[in-house]
DNA sequence: TGTAAAAAGGATAAAAACATCCTTTATTGA
DNA sequence: TCAATAAAGGATGTTTTTATCCTTTTTACA
């Protein structure tokens, strides 16, 4: 479904959107914190904050964190930029000329299962799911 | 989604259940007309073989076919049969520890998603889709 | 019985994804 | 101003996926 990268990033937006505000974190410490390799994650958030999905500072005492902008996004942006349109838009075996004139065998499937997870994506805000990780105390 | 031997996968199988019974086709017959690498789709169709998906015979006017029971199948079966069981049953995020108790913040809503995906692909019997290739001219 | 056809199986190669390391740039605070 | 910190950027290595090639086995038929 996602890619290693995307996993990766959802985790890391998601426990920088459950700090407190004004609080920064690490590449180390999000690494550590979700288990998984440091360097290859640096180049995801770097991804991630070029695209203005996170907020990063440099220098001592700096890291990434999300403005209040960056927790209104949505996990819909986020897939994209890691992983590209293609989940939702590229045909599902990968016909090149498949659309809805020259459907392939599971376009109206696939369309319309595509059609609710881009809306669940979609809605799907940042800070909101940091409410239920607070709230529920749920794993990343 | 799909990994590309899965997409290939599906599709030799889909051309195979829109052939006339008792017609066979060789690897090369089959690439060809998906348009995909020949001796990347024979490794592909050796896998669906051996795991009874699709039939064989070998030696002149050998080739791939489905037998009536093969045309039985589902969608869920082929896909499992070569990308496994992930895509429907691993935690959306790689999470190892993610279950029903200790959830991921998308553990709800990719479960009820999946619960749909899993009934849809379940229910996409080869021979029905071969009835709607044919009666509506799909493309492969 | 021998030859050709075609799948099965094994070994190898190329590309992409995943991962690491090192240097540069920006920032802080002594 | 200088040293330390941490992200940004570039180069490189490893693993997995994708793709190719060659040999072996099975089968049909002349």
């Amino acid at each position: 479904m996602f890619s290693k990268s995307c996993k990766y990033g959802i985790r890391a937006v998601l426990f920088l959107a459950s700090l407190e505000t004004g609080i920064r974190a690490g590449v180390k410490e999000i690494a550590t914190e979700l288990n998984v390799p440091a360097p290859f994650l640096a180049k995801i958030l770097q991804q991630l904050a070029k695209a203005g999905l996170i907020s990063s500072v440099k220098g001592p005492g700096g890291g990434f964190y999300l403005s209040p902008e960056n927790a209104d996004s949505n996990l819909s942006e986020i897939i994209n930029c890691i992983d590209g349109p293609d989940l939702l838009h590229a045909c599902v075996l990968g016909l090149p000329a498949c659309s809805h004139k020259h459907p392939c065998p599971l376009h109206v499937q696939a369309n319309a299962f595509r059609q609710g997870l881009k809306f669940q994506l979609e809605h799907q805000i940042i800070k909101d799911l940091a409410l239920s990780i607070k709230k529920e105390h749920l794993n990343l």
